[in-house]
DNA sequence: TGTACATCAGTGAACGCGCGTTCACTGATGTAC
DNA sequence: TGTACATCAGTGAACGCGCGTTCACTGATGTAC
């Protein structure tokens, strides 16, 4: 009987990669990230990632689209399971907590390649739910605009923070709870 | 006559070491910094920094420091010229937006001991700005304090986008002007 | 005024390490005939 | 059914690099006597 060990091809190393370089960026933050780890937890010889990334900010690219992809996945989950703007913000919130390796990938764009098309794609798909989701916007566009940048801005750093550390003392509870409450300071008429 | 090059010692090197630690985060990010390129810009030997940081979590250590006791100052002073709370929110992106590197390593503690009295006391003096500015809080404490997360998530955000270029085509103005517009959005009683 | 000594700051050679990248290779698979 | 060949995936040795840290040293300064 042939070893039951892993065979000599993988199947889909690339998704292999990229799940072990989120685990890695879990360890160690995106930053410290090297390619030769990232082989070493899929199993693989170190050379391989070259054959499907090129190089390191190839496979950063492709946890950056994949982030931007899930994102985009659950803000528009969120709208249309409550109809609620603000749930949108809630459910960024969220992404970014239980996606922090993604989270911290995709806003670190000097890691990888911010042109690469999977990545523009998903991006402008996500952003399409912050700045123009499918309700009217308040009566003037700028205005619009300065809102839906503020509602931004507010889950974003609220996530940020929670991320760091920085909120620990101040709210220790649930953080989606407190998320959602913290929402509660913005007046956005729409 | 003697060559009036540098001298042996160097008259205050912590100083300017630091100095070339903030202006190689400018050009590489806080993660890329290296002692020998600070060393090389501040030009002294490699082995230099050691004798005053012990390492690149001590050098990083003093950054924060300086960055959080810079803070604190800017905001400090934004409230007393002016009375108002919102325009502390504004001073804080100004800080962010004007000591990036600083700002950067701030709220990247993996990199610094964060633990490090001088940080700790810095940052309890520009927390106490955030938290309890020297006016009396909305009636209940606890909404009080969701009220405070809330601006200081809200003024993060903005910066943090901001300097990531996410904001370039929704907010294609001063930053500044920008900022103040949105922290309009939020409802904070006092 | 001068000498000896302690202390501190900065040097530069040396070390071992993990890294990214390259490249000739081998194993596995599919397809044409 | 079988054989030859092309293609793709993954290997592993080799390279050169910059890094952090260590350490014996040397230069400069201050102080005691």
């Amino acid at each position: 009987m042939a070893q039951p060990s892993r065979p000599y091809h993988h199947g889909d190393l690339p998704r292999a990669l990229v799940a072990a370089a989120v685990d890695v960026i879990d360890d160690v933050g995106p930053a410290a990230l090297s390619l030769r780890e990232v082989a070493r937890r899929a199993g693989v010889s170190h050379g391989a990632p070259a054959h499907h990334f090129r190089d390191k900010a190839g496979l950063l690219s492709a946890v950056a689209a994949e982030g931007y992809e899930l994102l985009g996945d659950a803000l528009s989950e969120a709208f249309e399971r409550t109809g609620e703007f603000r749930e949108v913000g809630v459910a960024y919130v969220r992404f970014a907590l239980s996606h922090r390796a993604h989270f911290e990938v995709m806003f670190r764009p000097e890691l990888y390649r911010a042109d690469d098309p999977r990545v523009v794609d998903a991006r402008d798909r996500s952003s399409a739910m912050l700045y123009g989701p499918p309700t009217e916007m308040s009566a003037d566009a700028a205005s619009g605009v300065s809102a839906a940048v503020a509602a931004w801005s507010l889950v974003h750093g609220f996530a940020t923070l929670w991320l760091n550390g920085n909120l620990e003392r101040a709210v220790p509870g649930d953080p989606e709870h407190a998320a959602r409450a913290v929402t509660a300071f913005l007046t956005i008429q729409r």
